[in-house]
Formats: C-alpha cells, structure tokens, sequence
RNA sequence: GGGCCCGUGGCCAAGCAUGGAUUAAGGCAUCAGCCUCCGGAGCUGAAGAUCGUGGGUUCAAAUCCCACCGGGCCCGCCA
C-alpha cells in the first residue's frame, strides 16, 4: 500500500507542476531509480514533453521541479532535475517507515490486492490414468496449483478440477494388455502400481502393435466399450483408472496439491453434454453439415480468416477429440445445467474432501460444482489451436475470450546429460519426454532423489534434533526445491531439466528462501521477541541503505502480485519472493540487530519480513518451517 | 508452405508490455575473501556479454518495425 501511495504522490507532483506551467498532458512513469545515489524514484515526464515541445529533457525537468507545490511533499522529501532529463525523487524515510510497518502489521493479508469476490475454476494436472506423473506432469499441477492459490488468495470461492479422461485409447491399451497380453494387474513388489502400469505395461503393448498391427483392432472395440460403458473392457478399465488415479494423487499431493473434483469424461459422455451443445451449436449456426469436398458427411466448425474449418462430428457420427471439450467447457461455466451425480472419491492429507463424478446415483450432499465465472485451465501450449475452437464456440454459446483462459505452459525436457544417465542418446541438446516410448523421467523418483538430498543435508546441520523431524522437514525442502524449479522460469519457456541441476540446492531456489525465513525466526526467538509497541514509540532514524531496501521491497508487494494476477505470470511470485529473501539477508549482514541500539527497530523490520515471505511462500505452496 | 513461441556471458536466465540514467539483474560452475558476534542452504568481491544476424524508425534500441538464420510447437474424419 505504502508503495502505491509513494508513485502516485510522485505523479501528482508532476502533474500538477506541468498544469501549472500549461503543458500538455502525457503519461508518464513512475519507476525506481538504478542506484540510491539518485534517489529512489524517478519520472520520464519530461522525456515525453521533450518530443511534443521540441525542448531539452533536462531544461524541461528542472522547470517541471521548480515549479512543484513543496508544501504538498508527504512521503517524498525532495524533488530534483538531473542531467539526463529524469525528475529524481527523495523518500522522506522516517515518515514512509512508519507508515510501511503500519500498513504491515495491521493487515493479515498484507499485500494481497483487493477483489470482487467471483467463483473460479480451475483444472489442472488432467493426466491420463494410465502412468504415473513424470517430471512435466508436475510443471503442470504446480503451476494450477499456484494459480489456485493466488485466487484463494484474493478471497474468490475457487473449485479445483482434475480431468480424468477414463474412454480414451490410453487407458484401452491398459485394457488391451490386461486382456490380450497377459500382464498381470499385479505391480511386482516394491513398485508403485502407477508405475508399473506406466513404465511397464504401457509402453510395452505400444511395442506390440508394432509387431503385430492387428492389436488395434482390439484396442478400437476396447475403446468403444469404454466410451459407451459396456462390457469387459469398461469393468476393468473403471478398476485400473481407479488405482491409478489414487496412486497419482499420492504424488500430487506430495508436491502440494489438492482437488476439488475428478471429473471423469465417460460421465460427460454418459450425461449427454454433447447432445444438447450439439443443437445449440446448430441453432446459432456456430456448425453445418458439410456437403461434398473433403469433409462430406461431417460436421464442422467455421474457422475464421486463415483458419481451416474444424470437423467436431465424424462422418460416422463419432466425435472427435476437440469436441468433447466444448461440453465441459460449457458446463464449467454454466452454460449447460449441472446434470453429474457426485461421489466422495477419497479425503486428502488435509482432510478436504475430493469429489468424482459418480456412476450410480452418489450423494447429496455436495458442493454445487461448475457455474463459474471464470474458468482457468492448464494445458500445453501445443493444445492453443483447439483451445482456440473451444473458445470460439463458448462464444456462440454466450461467452468467451474473457471468461474461459487457457493458461499454456510449454513442456518439461530432459537435458543431454541427464537423458544420458537414463541410457537415451540424443543428438539435440534436450530430449523431448514421451509417455508411449519410455522416455521420461518420473516424478516420484525425482522427489525420491531430492529428499534423500535434503534429508542428508538437513541431517548434518541438525544432529541433535530426531528422525522424525529430519524426515518432515526434508519432506518440506525437496517440496519447495521441485516447486520452486517449474515455477521461477517463464511459462513460455521450455524447462531443459537436468537432474544434478535440480539436486542443487542453493542459490534461486525454494530452500534459499525457506532458508531465509527460517534464519528470521531464529533472530526473533533469540530476541525473545513477542510483541510490538506503536510505531511512534520506536526511533526511526539514521536508517542503513539495506533497510531502506528491504522496506521499500516489502511495500512493493501489492503491486507485484496485482501484476501477477493480471499477466497470470508465476514465474514473477518466484522473482518477488526471492527478492525479499536477498534483501533480508543483505540487511542481516550488514546491520547487526539484536546488540544494536536499534535493535527494536530492526526487529520490528524483520518480524515485518517474516510475515511477508510467510504469505508470499503460502502462495507459492512452499511450508514456512521455523527451522530446517 | 501457413501460423504461434523462443534465441541475452561456459551453462541457466531477468529485463522487452510503457525505448532513456548503464557499467545489461540474479543463479550455477570457476577463482579470492568473510563464523571471538543474531543460522555459512548465507554474504562480499574477481573474472566472464558482438543482447541470433542484417537493415529501419528515433536525439536515444536488448526493448519498436521489417527481413533473414537457428530451435520448438501447431496446421488429422488420432487422442
């Protein structure tokens, strides 16, 4: 808030200096300054004047600071031209201190910006039931996860959606091996049935159909059992999609995760969401039936200037794979009336309850599920053309760009060296992963090496403490170190995983910042530490520049995270909250503070950081432990 | 062929929306320091950059525009 209050005083100031002078109206910028020489704000007024007015920056600027009201300085102290033509500001310290730590310690959720409070959907993970999650699985559901959190954050009524696509042909070759093959729906010991199912069975019948390409004729009459619900196949494929689905929830759990709803799609096909989308969509004459050409005897979908025209219903009558998304699409918001029974799948570690879709009749006692006013799914950035046609035909339906967001994240790879380590050569300098052929890293093992990293580590710097609490907290740091890793790089980006890479624990990372915290507590249990007097009690002078830093860090955090949820951007969470992190050691090295006669005040400063890197690590799904 | 995205030190990467202060953050790796004092998963410093290439716009370009090069993805009556 204290942040906010400082540009917008700044800006006043320049405006009301250039209407004075009867300038012209520009935007300007508040931004800060590159070193503290300069002072700590600074305006670009007078590089936008100079282009309309034909003038010099600085002769512009020094008129701009001659011409300021002083007597309506607040939190700014000074207000001076430089050579370069910026107008530089000067914080009035002691006031803007003051007013920083009041705005913190009076607000719980300091820095969260205010909303209007709406319900949000958001899906994520969606992985198919028939493997375990591997390393970009994760990228996934940390990245849904954090949204989810950031809107919890706000105060928004958010349901977490988990798509479970238990008809698709994934789960068939699972059906198909089981039937056909003769594997065992036994996982040999010591195996986690996912990964059995996934790393074994899975890739081993893709393997068949080479040798024998008749397979897929079973694996076609497979795929219409499951879809329409009958027979062998949609019996144990309703099984196996349950035990992996309760294995891969272990795994999302691990790394911070919980659901609202499972969201099976042979219900949606069951509840005959696609009929009824199917009319409206001809009734707004959103599809037609093509006539001759390519696609003679299909449905299809208008698509735009440059775009092809999209099938959505097979010549046969089947759909296609992009239309089953419309109905849930539509169904998420509200589009279509909740027709799903719903069932108590399991209870999470928290002990939220998870909903599925039923197939009986289930309970009713339910959340009201779908029906929101925005819904948010987390899909590759490979999937942006049919996302595109899922938006498009919200729109026929009532809504739109604006309320359906597909928040595309680009994938996970392997880097050459770890690639290598798995026995896979590779040319290129990554390696993309593939479910189907085995090439992929799994989750699970990658948590497995961190904890045993982090329980090594944690081991030797607490040698006194038990193994119970070694255990828990290594549990906590290789959480942060996995979360942290898919979350700081831009979502656009591909993230080339390299497992030495990831074991690394220090520097940008999440254990960095649990580190930080941790070390804050520290000094306030030495302290002895409890409670705060009024701020005018305390002396507020002579601050270090690395105080100033860390205040004037701190107060930036409402204009951060607004920008955050505005760019949907989390790799910006893991900037901002690393950031604090290295601002609060540098002013830990520097300015002593429990023997220092500043002491109150510095503890005052470092309780402030505390409760901030605690919420910005609750946003990021990371646990604020006291000691690690 | 058409469309979208990415290209910044040895490696990873921020900045690009809204062009300016510069010496282009930060991390990994390398080298040199820092525990009589609040947690060394830390801090300080050194070294390391044609911001893919070439044009253009501008007083000013990593940032805007155009072309090209390299990498990835999408363009199925697959899912």
């Amino acid at each position: 808030m204290a942040y906010s209050q400082l540009r917008a005083e700044a800006e006043r100031l320049v405006n009301s200096a250039i209407e004075r002078l009867k300038l012209q109206y520009v935007r300007q910028i508040i931004s800060r300054t590159p070193s503290e020489e300069l002072g700590e704000l600074s305006s670009n007024a007078s590089f936008m004047l100079s282009k309309a007015l034909g003038r010099a920056p600085y002769e512009i600027a020094v008129e701009i600071t001659n011409n300021m009201d002083r007597s309506s300085f607040d939190l700014i102290k000074s207000a001076e031209a430089h050579q370069t033509g910026y107008i530089n500001f000067r914080i009035d310290w002691e006031k803007f201190l003051a007013r920083a730590l009041e705005a913190i310690f009076s607000d719980k959720k300091y820095g969260i910006p205010k909303a209007r409070k709406i319900k949000v959907i958001v899906e994520h993970t969606s992985v198919n039931p028939n493997k375990a999650l591997h390393i970009g699985h994760v990228r996934n559901v940390v990245i849904g996860d954090t949204v989810a959190r950031i809107m919890k954050a706000l105060g928004h009524d958010v349901q977490i959606l988990n798509y479970i696509d238990d008809t698709g042909v994934q789960v068939a070759d699972l059906v198909l091996g089981f039937l056909h093959l003769g594997y065992s729906r036994q996982a040999p010991a010591g195996k986690k049935l996912d990964h059995y199912y996934g790393d074994d069975v899975y890739v081993n019948v893709n393997r068949a159909y080479e040798k024998e390409p008749s397979l897929q004729e079973k694996r076609k009459e497979i795929t219409r059992q499951l879809e329409e619900g009958y027979g062998e196949g949609a019996k144990i494929a309703e099984e196996i999609v349950h035990d992996v689905l309760v294995e891969q929830l272990k795994t999302c759990w691990r790394v911070g995760a919980e659901y609202d709803l499972l969201n099976y799609e042979s219900q949606i096909l069951r509840q005959r969401y696609w009929e009824e989308v199917f009319e409206r969509l001809k009734n707004a004459g959103a599809v037609k039936l093509a006539r001759g050409g390519k696609f003679d005897g299909c449905w299809v979908m208008e698509g735009g200037e440059e775009e092809e025209e999209k099938v959505l219903v097979r010549s046969d009558g089947t759909t296609v794979y992009a239309a089953k998304d419309i109905p849930y699409a539509a169904w998420k918001l509200g589009l279509v009336r909740d027709r799903f029974a719903y069932d108590i799948f399991t209870e999470q570690p928290s002990g939220k309850r998870l909903w599925m879709t039923a197939f009986d009749k289930g309970r009713d006692d339910h959340p009201n599920f779908g029906s929101a006013d925005i819904a948010i799914t987390v899909i590759g950035v490979e999937q942006t053309r049919l996302q595109n046609f899922v938006k498009k035909a919200l729109e026929y339906l009532g809504k739109g760009e604006r309320e359906y967001i597909h928040l595309a994240y680009e994938k996970v790879a392997l880097s050459k060296k770890t690639a290598r380590q798995l026995g896979i050569e590779g040319q290129r300098e990554f390696v993309q992963m593939k479910g189907r052929t085995g090439i992929y890293i799994n989750a699970d093992d990658v948590f497995d090496m961190l904890y045993k990293k982090a329980k090594e580590e944690t081991k030797r710097r607490n040698s006194e403490k038990d193994e119970q609490w070694v255990k828990q907290v290594a549990e906590a740091i290789a959480l942060s170190a996995i979360r942290y890793e898919m979350l700081k790089q831009d979502i656009k980006k591909i993230i080339v995983f390299d497992m030495d890479e990831a074991l690394n624990l220090e520097g940008d990372t999440g254990p960095y910042l649990m580190y930080s915290y941790a070390r804050a507590v520290s000094v306030l249990r030495k302290a002895n530490y409890t409670n705060m007097q009024p701020i005018k009690q305390y002396d507020l002078s002579d601050l270090d520049q690395k105080e100033k830093e860390l205040i004037l860090c701190m107060s930036r955090m409402e204009e951060e995270l607004q920008n955050i949820i505005d760019t949907l951007a989390p790799d910006s969470l893991c900037r901002y909250a690393h950031e604090l992190a290295t601002s609060f050691n540098a002013f830990y090295e520097r300015c002593p503070i429990i023997n220092s006669e500043y002491r109150e005040r510095r503890l005052m400063i470092t309780e402030a950081f505390r409760r901030l890197l605690a919420e910005n690590l609750d946003l990021l799904g990371i646990k604020a432990m006291d000691a690690i």
